[in-house]
DNA sequence: AGCACGCCGACT
DNA sequence: GTCGGCGTGCTC
């Protein structure tokens, strides 16, 4: 009896595909096995979904499948039910989802192809070839061909004979383009050993969260916590908790938001614990991603750290899940396959009957929200306030370094105290301007004004590193005078080299790309106190191992507000609090914030550190406003080059969405970048109650809309 | 996604 | 008449 296999191939169809599967593979192939198989002219990895004794296709010719990849299947199937979940929800493809969660070296994808030669051009008129020979030649003139097409196209009887001959001459050549799986006998890490001592601190708050958190537990049933406190008292009840969970035999998903975090936290972890630790993050090298995944398919992995891609990782028996710093944006992947790394969460701890913990000093609003309704809120000890803080107008006080601030910043390097500088923009200016014509440079690919990088001497977008040198002539009207409008983070560290210039003024640079080491070594200088002033953007304050200094001064911290985003306040008062975490715990510290916004609720209360009343106000804009969590938003991007098929296009999926009633539509509008490397952008939101009702008329309206999007699900 | 096919306009 | 643009549809 035949065998059929029900197969997904990693490309964004929603369709699955059914395959033949050979007599040598019968016994051995199962749900979740990774298998080799021909789709179209290519080869590539496909995951068998479903095995049929009847043939289910109907009167399709079935292709056989050409390779099994591995002895046992690489998925199970809660994991495939998982994964499948996961994707409808973001209406990402499954099958790019479950590629996503194996390292890219253990799948393969060939083609192999037939290239014409340079020798070849000349050759073509040989007179020694054949007119067979010379119509293949002709048609690999314009791009290589498989072998296969070669064959269809020309319809040559012996194809093969000829492409000898044709390569002995060499006029052509054959390259099979494939990336093996390669094999690999490594040893796991061999695990430190660990003190199982815990030095839980002894606060009150602390301990009752744990002891609910640990009987919760100790249930092995799902149930979910907002654990909302500083990263000390946070740290000190996930290290309670792992411990509980490791003697229940169970493994535990700790999920960070960056890889710079992880490094302390693994050594925090190996130093207490003595099982096996596998990290997973974006950066890892392809070997230690290949082995950090086998260790942990393996079931070696006790414990498994990692960025949001951890969430597509195969570990099972899971007990507790982890989520710190909760409120951070890096856990939603807007890219193939999007999937917020939250949700992803959510779902496994569900399946697995695990406890769900989401940890944060600054909780989204929606989080915050959700939790106090459903009361699943854990308050550790108040939060203490960020220090003394100082809001500069803006409108008062029109230099860059006032003399107040100029004293203080004096005072404090005269005690060989380190001051930290923080602005919301990268580069030197915003943009550059023409004092005469007001000619502003832009982007010739995205729809955005070139960054100034004084450095450099360049203009830079941002969104696409389009580059031009910098010119001293306005190239519209000659004019030499050129202003340089927004303050960067080049222009403030330049503004203190010029005030103190016997001291060791230094910019945290992140865009320059390459230049990763030189921004270790900054950091590694300031840690060892040879950098007295330290700039940087929102990108440094987002590091947790940087020291805190005594001194704090903050720039025009209001740029995120100027984003058209319904979170542009909750962003704002976010990365304000996460600047001014960065100020040394003691009451000799201060901090400066430079605004010209200084009564602007969210830069207040992130100065004065109430998360509280921030949430409070928040909170009411978003019910009156009706956005998220309040509704539930879906964000399509359509993205074309070509301006009037993509109006056309996403006006008849806006028209297609717009029938129910429960559903508001805004748009299609230009999207607030309308173009990105030469792709214009146009989007339309939805707006419903909840996700169901948009789930009720996105999906067929998707599925009908034949051109590039991207879907966003705000909740 | 990626690629072939098919249907219309502008040229040797 | 043919070349080639892009819109459409399929992949087991």
């Amino acid at each position: 009896m035949t065998l059929y296999a029900e197969v997904i191939v990693p490309l964004p169809l929603e369709k699955t595909f059914y395959y033949i599967v050979p007599e040598g593979f019968k016994e051995k192939i199962k749900i979740g096995s990774k298998v080799l198989v021909s789709f179209r002219q290519t080869l590539l990895t496909g995951f068998i979904v479903k095995l049929h004794w009847k043939n289910p296709a109907g009167k399709y010719k079935l292709k056989e499948i050409k390779e099994l990849l591995d002895d046992k299947p690489v998925f199970t199937s809660p994991f495939l039910t998982y994964t499948r979940i996961l994707a409808a929800y973001f209406y990402s493809s499954w099958g790019s989802l479950l590629q996503a969660s194996i390292p890219p070296s253990l799948t393969v994808k060939s083609r192999k192809r037939v290239f014409f030669t340079d020798k070849a051009g000349e050759g073509i008129n040989m007179a020694s070839l054949s007119n067979d020979e010379k119509k293949i030649l002709t048609l690999l003139q314009k791009k290589p061909y498989m072998e296969s097409y070669l064959k269809r196209k020309l319809k040559v009887g012996d194809l093969g004979i000829y492409l000898q001959r044709l390569e002995k001459k060499g006029l052509i050549f054959r390259k099979e383009e494939v990336q093996r799986k390669k094999r690999n006998k490594d040893k796991f890490d061999i695990p430190l050993a660990g003190q199982l001592e815990i030095d839980f601190s002894q606060d009150k708050k602390s301990i009752q969260a744990a002891d609910k958190l640990t009987k919760c537990l100790s249930k092995q049933a799902f149930s979910r916590f907002l654990l909302y406190g500083c990263a000390e008292k946070r740290e000190g009840v996930y290290f309670y908790l792992i411990k509980h969970c490791l003697a229940l035999k169970k493994r535990i998903l700790f999920l960070v938001p960056e890889i710079a975090f992880t490094e302390d936290l693994i050594q925090k972890v190996k130093r207490r614990f003595t099982g096996n630790t596998a990290i997973l993050h974006s950066r890892l090298t392809e070997k230690k991603r290949e082995l950090a995944w086998k260790t942990i398919k393996d079931g070696a992995a006790e414990v498994v750290i990692g960025t949001r891609s951890a969430i597509l990782s195969p570990v099972e028996n899971v007990g507790l899940v982890i989520i710190d710093e909760e409120q951070d944006d890096s856990y939603y992947q807007r890219q193939n396959p999007a999937y917020d790394a939250r949700i992803g969460a959510w779902f496994k701890a569900e399946q697995e009957g695990a406890l769900l913990v989401l940890g944060s000093a600054f909780p989204s609003v929606e989080a915050r929200f959700r939790a106090g309704e459903q009361g699943y809120l854990i308050n550790l000890e108040k939060i203490s306030s960020p220090g003394q803080v100082e809001i500069v107008d803006e409108g008062k006080e029109r230099r860059l370094v006032s003399d107040s601030l100029y004293k203080q910043i004096k005072s404090r390097l005269a005690k060989k105290e380190q001051v930290l500088a923080f602005s919301g923009r990268r580069g030197y200016s915003a943009f550059l301007t023409c004092s005469r014509c007001s000619y502003i440079p832009r982007c010739k690919h995205c729809d955005i004004s070139l960054t100034y990088h004084k450095k450099r001497e360049e203009l830079v977008c941002h969104y696409c590193n389009y580059t031009i040198k910098y010119m001293n002539a306005c190239p519209e009207c000659g004019s030499k005078v050129v202003k340089k409008k927004g303050i960067g983070v080049e222009v403030i560290g330049e503004e203190f080299k010029k005030k103190f210039p016997k001291k060791r003024v230094a910019v945290f640079h992140t865009d320059e790309a390459g230049n990763k080491r030189r921004q270790e070594d900054i950091l590694s200088h300031y840690k060892d106190g040879k950098i007295d002033i330290l700039v940087g953007t929102s990108m440094l304050a987002h590091r947790l191992d940087l020291p805190p200094a005594s001194m704090v001064v903050i720039f025009y911290p209001e740029i995120t507000l100027a984003l058209s985003d319904y979170k542009a306040s909750q962003k704002t008062f976010l990365s304000i609090s996460q600047m001014l975490r960065h100020l040394k715990k003691d009451k000799d510290s201060r901090a400066v914030i430079k605004t010209a916004m200084p009564n602007n609720f969210s830069i207040k209360m992130a100065a004065s550190g109430d998360y509280h009343a921030f949430y409070e106000q928040e909170i009411q804009y978003r019910r009156i406003m009706n956005y998220p969590p309040f509704s539930c938003m879906a964000e399509i991007v359509f993205q074309d080059e070509n301006l009037r098929v993509l109006a056309e296009k996403s006006r008849q999926f806006a028209a297609r969405v717009k029938k129910k009633e429960d559903i508001e539509v805004l748009g299609p509008a230009l999207a607030p970048v309308a173009r990105v490397r030469g792709r214009n952008r146009i989007q339309v939101i939805l707006k419903a109650k909840g996700k169901k009702e948009i789930d009720s008329v996105l999906k067929s309206a998707l599925s009908k809309s034949h051109i590039k999007k991207s879907v966003y699900i705000y909740e």
